[in-house]
DNA sequence: AACAGCGTTCGTTATTGCTGAACGAAATGA
DNA sequence: TCATTTCGTTCAGCAATAACGAACGCTGTT
């Protein structure tokens, strides 16, 4: 076969771009992927993913359960994540911050940053007198149904933020936003209040105020508070809220180096 | 060029360990890195990184600095990192089971496995009563330097345990024990004991006490409790958490399919 | 203003990775 | 119990693919 997809061809490396695809339906998981499944999927050869899945195997991101013969994603993957966390400049400049900021609003507070068309918890400060609490690093979220995607999208470049509008919207509970115009009416709310405002759209009882972050280059991500509604949402609680939310934000973007205003500027 | 190593070749692609190799250095990240520095550390030419660079960036596990060109680990990694948790058998298995160490002994408890000759932290399940504790999901620690090291590699076939004790063993703390023979009557210890215990040989302060797990395939990891050494290795106290620790990787143990006396049998 | 360093693009070469066919082992069905 | 299917794995040949040297435009420095 030639050509089986007409689509353009960049200049990437195939083998690379296959390996990384087996990692994805791997992490997609499920129960635990064969050989011959993971074949019939991603719809090459038997022994070619064999192949990359040996060596991916020889460098720990994938493992093979002795018994059975079906795949698995390895250790090497949680070592890399965990690099990625360590090495990430909003968030080990936002751990302060976040503590600040879920100490003055004694609620738990989120780092988030866009990947796609889903907002990447890359950073959890526990709320101060909270009970237990389950860590949220790594949680990914559909950018509508949260305010720290709101908040991120509100500032994109024009034509990416259409992109997403037009994208897939599926609600997650009873309460997310599916319409695309109802979203840009939120987002130019966003724009003209300097905050995001989340109403149980992502998780039943759960509501979200949150602002962007900027660092030198331009939108970095985004930064709020999570919690259940009746403390987020209620009136007065909630402006104060967004007060404490958008000052630790904008403090947090000086320190990543943003311009003064960058609000402004990425509006421009 | 034909063979510039002579390592003998096995059947594995050489594009992805190239790509693995450049993501493992980005890992250990340090300052930003630039794409003719990289090239120059693997010793392969800039145009061959710069495509293997454009195709791990396509695939979210990469990302460059637009202001400085320089390249930097991707959100992708983190994704897959938490699709490893979540597919983790044994983590999934041992959540409540360390919930209820936690419980029974007020500490911290950990869960790990063995990569190489570092432990990976897969699970942390906090204090009770703790104040702020950070969590140590993603830490990798020397395996000589742990009770969960010590738990895992006194339990594994001679041979790789001789590999193991070969290697090298960089002390971490004043307390750390580099001496092969010592590290050995320990573990000897560990299995006629059925417990492993650290003092102070990664951290300054902090003890720890830990027994190893199995599941169908034979051995799977190891779970104990992470604290401060006047609590954990007070007399009385000391055996009192041993007892605590092996009944509750007993039980998990079998929650994951390991047979009767596993122990024994992994001596056998 | 000249330089040195960077990230990037291009086109050619043969090395490299892909595939179909075949193998033994294990699980499944009769 | 045996026949049958399905699995993971190995092999060797072909050609598509990934690697490279040379050259480009750019930025920051000397």
């Amino acid at each position: 076969m030639l050509f089986s997809n007409t689509e353009l061809r960049l200049n990437v490396v195939q083998s690379v771009q296959r390996a990384v695809q087996i990692l994805r339906l791997l992490s997609a998981g499920g129960p635990r992927l064969g050989l011959a499944e993971l074949a019939d999927r991603v719809g090459i050869a038997k022994p070619t993913v064999h192949a990359l899945l040996r060596t991916l195997e020889a460098e720990g991101l994938v493992a093979q359960d002795r018994q059975t013969g079906k795949y698995v994603l390895g250790p090497g993957v949680l070592t890399l994540g965990n690099a990625f966390l360590e090495t990430h400049e909003l968030r080990m400049r936002s751990l302060t911050w976040a503590d600040l900021l879920a100490a003055r609003a004694n609620e738990a507070v989120w780092v988030a940053v866009l990947t796609g068309d889903h907002v990447l918890v890359v950073h959890h400060a526990f709320r101060p007198e909270g009970a237990v609490q389950i860590l949220e690093v790594g949680a990914s979220i559909p950018w509508h149904t949260c305010a720290l995607g709101k908040a991120i999208v509100a500032f994109l470049p024009e034509q990416r933020q259409a992109e997403l509008l037009a994208g897939p919207l599926p609600p997650l509970t009873g309460c997310s936003i599916a319409d695309p115009d109802a979203l840009n009416d939120q987002l130019e709310q966003v724009r003209s209040s300097g905050y995001a405002q989340e109403d149980q759209e992502s998780t039943l009882g759960d509501a979200g105020i949150a602002a962007p972050v900027f660092d030198r280059s331009g939108l970095a991500g985004a930064i709020g508070v999570v919690g259940p509604v009746e403390r987020l949402l209620a009136d007065g609680q909630n402006q104060d809220l967004a007060v404490k939310v958008r000052e630790v934000a904008r403090q947090l973007s000086r320190e990543l180096g943003a311009g003064r205003a960058p609000l402004a500027r990425a509006l421009a």
